[in-house]
DNA sequence: CTGAAAGCGCTTACAG
DNA sequence: CTGAAAGCGCTTACAG
């Protein structure tokens, strides 16, 4: 029966397309009678204006794009649901992209936001856009989408100029290593992504100013330095288990690494607490659950993304406010040490 | 700056509209030196057409929906990758709706995705629409919305007349008891969800096929019907081991019930395996990983969302095709029995 | 090959 | 209070 337009509705009330748009939008006055015959009619037909047609009159558009590296991670499920409550209560609607942190489909994702006119979108960068020649791929296409921006978890160099929200890893991995330390280990060991990784370096960053401010020596040796995979992180925790002098302690810098270390762990006959200590950042909820004790970052994903599309609502009203850059604490949760 | 319009490239290269959609959309033939006067100009201001222009033109969108019930569930999150992956390749664009299993944020969805008049729909509704209320009013929304729909894992009984994916869930809890039955096991428990959801039905009927088979009377004393929460299943999971007479082994229906059942296993110092045994759906990604010994039936989620995006755009260029129904299959892992 | 016009489904001044 | 007209940014016959 194909959509049910205005004109439909105006023809069938017998008045014009504007008298219709007028008892749609309350805008002004219309005659009670008149009213309540289109509103009948509306009812009877289910009728209810187009968004897209509406929005290309108004020139503006109630769609706000989220772009994540990784859809399917837990954390950025999290991140989803809460821009997704806040979205839902301002009327927005999300376009969502998945980056599988590969640059070409950020570059697609961002094209797509740009030629449906989005009102602005939540973004974290699939890459840290290094070389010069990525770099300016990527500004260029921000700055030709010209919209409010909030950058969520990474901070890109080329992105310094937009809003973002961020937890305070640094200081996450200084309070995880300090705790280490307290409880009495010298050998404490990090398993990272490699440090041409923002993310990574700060947490490296973390690290160190423990070690440095309880003086320990900084110590390569105990460094393990891959990427965000299992694979590689079990590869270096198993490395690390068998050599003769090796941490009594370890940080690891995401969950995926958690899990490649405890299934080292694991498949070396050891014991989580038992035989190694470990803190990791981000939580493992099966494993929280089923009491493993596992020692945890608790970074509130679900509060980021909140908070997140709170800070577009904020710049979409605010055009010109300084720029913002938030930082969420986290908080360390010690199961078994 | 505002956005740029194909009207601004007209009037720079000195043609018109109509002749700059042409280059656009090579749709008929544009002299080769007009072509590249406006090309460069599309260039150097960077420009491209508004989609959502576009669409309205065309009278068509490329937008497709998706409602999940739990968008930071991992079964959720991969099934949106998958469907996302295949939207790429297709030029579809996924708006995404999180209903919480709420038939209120359901309906808000539905009506949202009506107003954007998007192309189809990805569906896993919020909750059975069991009350003869609930479900007219879904039924009229989605009616009133006239485009595809492709369920995803579960369906309503007012949802027949639709196309839809599934797991062979009956299929792979006949076979996840027949294992645990052939292992030996003549007391064999279930914790499930009440069998006034429609998967949980499903799900129990495997349960009980397998024991009628095998001779095994169906006893009420060992299933455990709730809800699919942690917290209620660690209750029910509590309850069964303190009694004396208790299963010797136990299939879980769903991720969350696996784990509230693996936590009163934990508390009660007893070990998966050695001291019950247990079958769950559904993997827990951490616990396989970190090699638990935790068995489940393996059901893929990347490949359910694909599919159904596939099925989408089948149903959208065969759109009086007959209806079709898609069941996948399941794959049982055992780690230790 | 190219432009003027009409149309997609809305909204918003402007008259009356 | 209400309608005719113009406009949002496109596309597509229709002429020429």
């Amino acid at each position: 029966m194909g959509n049910v337009t205005i004109t439909d509705i105006a023809r069938e009330a017998g008045v014009s397309k504007a008298t219709v748009s007028r008892v749609l939008n309350r805008s002004a006055s219309v005659d009670s009678n008149t009213r309540e015959r289109v509103e009948e009619i509306i009812r009877r037909k289910k009728y209810s204006p187009s968004t897209v047609a509406r929005n290309l009159a108004y020139g503006i558009s109630s769609i706000v794009g989220i772009i994540v590296p990784e859809i399917d991670n837990p954390f950025f499920g999290e991140l989803l649901r809460g821009a997704s409550s806040i979205a839902d209560k301002n009327d927005l609607t999300l376009m969502c992209f998945n980056s599988d942190d590969n640059a070409e489909k950020d570059y697609k994702a961002l094209k797509t936001l740009k030629d449906y006119r989005v009102r602005g979108m939540l973004y974290t960068p699939a890459t840290d856009y290094d070389t010069s020649e990525q770099r300016k791929t990527v500004t260029k296409l921000i700055e030709s989408l010209d919209i409010p921006v909030i950058l969520m978890d990474r901070e890109p160099a080329a992105f310094e100029r937009y809003d973002g929200i961020f937890f305070e890893d640094r200081k996450s991995m200084y309070e995880a290593t300090e705790k280490l330390i307290l409880a009495g280990h010298k050998k404490i060991g990090i398993i990272n992504a490699t440090l041409d990784r923002g993310l990574a370096r700060i947490r490296q960053a973390g690290y160190r100013d423990a070690l440095e401010k309880y003086d320990i020596p900084y110590d390569e040796k105990y460094c393990y330095l891959g990427d965000y995979s299992v694979a590689q992180a079990y590869r270096h925790a198993s490395e690390m288990l068998e050599k003769e002098d090796r941490p009594t302690a370890v940080v690891t810098c995401n969950n995926n690494i958690s899990m490649g270390f405890l299934k080292a762990l694991q498949e070396h006959d050891m014991k989580i607490a038992g035989d190694i200590v470990c803190i990791g950042l981000d939580k493992i909820e099966a494993l929280d659950i089923v009491g493993s004790g596992f020692n945890y970052i608790r970074r509130d994903a679900i509060e980021m993304g909140k908070k997140a599309m709170e800070m577009l609502i904020h710049r979409m009203a605010f055009p010109t406010a300084a720029v913002q850059k938030v930082y969420l604490d986290s908080e360390i949760v010690i199961r078994k040490l």
